[in-house]
DNA sequence: ATGAAAGCGCTAACAG
DNA sequence: CTGTTAGCGCTTTCAT
């Protein structure tokens, strides 16, 4: 392991020379500069990065905070991350949280410690007021879910755009007694979906029915997406249409229909949300929406390195979704 | 931030005796001890990680590299690999390479640079002839996949024989013309279950017939499950059961095996491997293998910081797997 | 048991 | 345009 001091002695000329020609700090002669270059050529020097960042004081490391990773519509978000911010000369390191308060916290610490110039969020609930702090005194950024204060910039897609869209296709295809299946969540996602939801019909001139909403567990598993929907499909007055705010909870959905003896889409339109890999290895495959996970993350990560290097202009940000057309959404027939 | 020598000050000792209490390097009386401690709390003081390792020349970090991780397996592996490290004091840094021969150097510097103190690799071919070397210079672990060359140590499970569990199992519920879905890749746990399922079969006198074995693309997709399935089920002898090396392989087969007329588990029994979260979403459910993916983490950790710090006794290590029986599979009725 | 001081590798302020 | 030098925060001899 070669050091500065090693290519200086190579280079005939100071360390600080060697340290301006790599940074570009200041104007070196041509020569000087090829020699330089030359030398940690030969060396294959790679300045330390302890040195460095002792001298600095800045980590360059960012730090992600992400509830798991087994879930694929976060991995792909902490890809986008993960691969911005190396080529900006950021190291990232996750916070795989488990929901565990004290990991978190250990986590948070590494801010504290300048382990960490700065953090991104992935799973932050509505109505959260530790972030807001926090960042009053470090580089937040939110990505997916939000805080409602909006001191805090995010970057995510439009849901309740997303949301309106998915039911005013169902009402477009003559669809009037759609069922929401939610989740007793606290994210803006959530919330923002069936504001959609709402908003969808109320200007289709469809009342809203509240025996139409269902909500499956916090953690949107399988189980209580078929138990969700099933609370609506068994109703006298049954749904023809249902709008899942997961692909996990429409799975589970299509289960239910399919249990109480009628079939998708024939009887019952289904639709779900992220466009997970095996909505399309399900039959029928799902209709669905899909967020652009790798570019939420990228843009996160963008937007959070400007701030920590204070050249922050532009605050929170929406990304386009899109609206997948598959097989489990069919023309409703009386 | 407080510094160590805020620390001294507060104590009314040198920054030298507030060090030795931090690290435990040498007996210091208790009342020292106690003013230190005290001082810790009162300043909630953290040691500079960047001071500290540009001291110690170490910079407590591990790479784990890893394809992707879209793959809910890889993820739990991750999981543990990141607890563990951080419990021992050591972060970890991911190393996504996407199958980029440039990013995957681009990381493997991050050894030379110091940057990180040892490796885990999660996806080693078995000819790999790269790893061995690099592991002459660095501590350097293998978890799951490994290549023959056993220089280098790894965790992994036992493939060949969690394989030929599964096809005893299915040789001892009637099942006698069993195919086998692999895929073209080099990974050793490929080859060890080809072997395992071949073995199987020998050893119950049954003829190992090469029509029965079949072969999806690299990556294990979906598609190439169908095909493959396909291949075989699609001959005058078709197997009454298929064991598959992979659970999207053996969704991919369920498939091909409805769309040619038949059903599982009733005309064919289909074995899946890994256990992914939505193989019991499916119907009907998947009988599969789970691998221990947390643990093999963990242990791959463990091993890969006892070999940084020397401690190393151990060699390769093998966990345990689990046969998951579900409703893919049934007794073989002529 | 404790303190003084060197020095890890680097950058930046200052001087020229 | 370049060199000298201080010092980032810490650990670790070497003294005592």
């Amino acid at each position: 392991m070669s050091k500065i001091s090693d290519i200086a002695k190579e280079a005939g000329i100071s360390v600080a020379t060697v340290s301006r020609v790599i940074n570009g700090t200041a104007t070196v002669s041509p020569e000087t500069a090829a020699r330089v270059q030359a030398a940690i050529a030969k060396f294959n020097y790679q300045p330390n990065v302890w040195g460095r960042r002792l001298r600095q004081q800045a980590s360059r490391m960012i730090l992600v905070f992400v509830p798991n990773i087994r879930n694929p519509y976060y991995a792909s978000i902490v890809t986008g991350i993960e691969e911005t911010a190396r080529k900006l000369g950021y190291g990232t390191t996750l916070c795989i949280t488990n929901d565990d308060k004290t990991r978190e916290s250990e986590f948070k610490d590494l801010l504290q410690n300048g382990h960490a110039d700065g953090a991104i969020f992935l799973y932050i609930d509505k109505q959260n007021t530790e972030i807001p702090k926090l960042a009053k005194t470090f580089p937040i950024v939110q990505c997916c879910e939000y805080c409602q204060d909006d001191s805090v910039p995010h970057v995510s897609i439009d849901n309740f755009g997303a949301a309106k869209q998915v039911v005013n296709y169902l009402i477009s295809t003559g669809h009037k007694t759609i069922g929401f299946v939610g989740s007793q969540n606290h994210y803006i996602s959530s919330e923002e979906r069936l504001n959609g939801y709402k908003s969808a019909l109320i200007e289709a001139g469809i009342k809203v029915e509240e025996s139409l909403i269902a909500f499956a567990d916090v953690d949107y598993n399988f189980k209580s997406g078929i138990r969700a929907a099933r609370e609506l499909i068994d109703q006298v007055k049954s749904p023809t249409a249902l709008f899942c705010i997961s692909d996990v909870l429409a799975l589970g959905a299509i289960r239910a229909v399919e249990e109480s003896g009628r079939s998708v889409p024939q009887d019952i339109s289904i639709v779900g949300f992220d466009d997970v890999e095996y909505a399309s290895m399900f039959k029928p495959m799902l209709t669905t929406v899909s967020q652009p996970g790798y570019s939420l993350g990228k843009s996160s990560a963008d937007m959070l390195i400007k701030k920590i290097k204070n050249e922050m202009t532009d605050s929170s940000t929406f990304l386009p979704h899109k609206f997948i057309l598959r097989d489990s959404t069919a023309i409703f027939k009386a």
